[in-house]
DNA sequence: GTCTATAAGTCGATAGAC
DNA sequence: GTCTATCGACTTATAGAC
């Protein structure tokens, strides 16, 4: 019988989860440490241990959690919708994704740069399989004229480049612009150049 | 008087650098140690240290290399040429780089995904600076009718997120792929991309 | 549940022999 | 120029008091 967590555990496990989020997102699994992490979770690194047996199994957690709700906007492309319409969505909830969880974006991006050692068999099933399945809907609407005929597989990355790119170089993104909000440019140049693309 | 390195100072120096280069990119400075440079160059870490002063150094002197040839594509960019072609012509120089240089593009990534705490300045002097003047002649080429009105700053970003994914997310788009070369698929998207994206 | 104390190992960097 | 040996600080993780 597993008891349920006590608010108090509820509460410093959630707080451990977000300052994880904080620190690893930054300096990737291997330039993170434990006391970063306890401090930002406001509590000792003793007690941090005492609710994650070890700096792995946060990690791990929070690549679950986030693998768990990443792949959701692609999942959701619908082959009986409209095309041009149903590729427009997807791109601007990437785009929210960005915007309302860019810690999460950083995290996926460290793990990328380090060869995804913890993740690579699932990009290389799930992930390509779904890619697959989305891309060949999107061939078919290019086949049945629906859309310009472009590469599907690299119309995705494509998307994902573009959004993740205002997540993950942030820092870049704001040097530049100096005082304009980033997102609000960046939903409309998607929507522009997307449309534009998949015009036949 | 400083005397001229002599042939093995400069084989060992470029095998630091090399090395440095290798780690670095991949893991980030923080999560980066002495001991894998210094087995990835074939020296002992003591020797190493013999030929830089500090972990520190070593980076410094890569993220000089790095920014010294990175902007140079956008440098090009010439408000006098044929606009379509220009920008074209820098999209393609920019994914050359990322495909000939992964590595320069990770180590990159990783210092801004770590807020870039060592080029900051430089982002939001030179790099706006130059990020400002090539925008206002696509703006120029906009308002004169040559090319379509987009916002030039989310151009120049999406130009950058477009091509430095194939570099920095290299295990991803590989594990997707397949068998099959990114780069060739890329080259051809990038340019159908911008092309319709500049159409007036 | 939370703490202090500390074990056990790794890190960047140095000393000194050759 | 290159090595072995090592220092002191830091890092993950554990022991045990409260």
């Amino acid at each position: 019988m597993t008891k349920p967590p006590t608010r108090i555990q509820q509460r410093n496990q959630a707080a451990i989860l977000t300052a994880g989020l904080d620190v690893f997102s930054q300096f990737g699994f291997r330039g993170s440490t434990l006391d970063q992490i306890a401090e930002a979770a406001g509590l000792s690194k003793p007690n941090l241990l005492y609710y994650f047996p070890s700096k792995e199994a946060i990690h791990e957690v929070l690549l679950e959690q986030l693998l768990e709700t990443w792949l959701d906007p692609l999942r959701a492309l619908d082959r009986d919708g409209e095309p041009v319409a149903e590729v427009l969505a997807y791109a601007q909830r990437k785009l929210a994704l960005s915007r309302d969880y860019p810690r999460e974006s950083r995290l996926f991006a460290n793990e990328i740069l380090q060869g995804a050692p913890r993740i690579l068999d699932i990009l290389r099933t799930d992930l390509r399989r779904m890619v697959d399945e989305k891309a060949a809907i999107i061939d078919a609407w290019a086949k049945a004229g629906k859309i310009a005929d472009v590469d599907p597989h690299h119309l995705i990355f494509s998307i994902w480049a573009l959004t993740q790119h205002y997540a993950d170089f942030d820092v870049q993104v704001r040097a530049v612009l100096g005082d304009r909000e980033p997102y609000d440019g960046a939903t409309v140049f998607i929507e522009t150049l997307i449309t534009k693309v998949l015009r036949p």
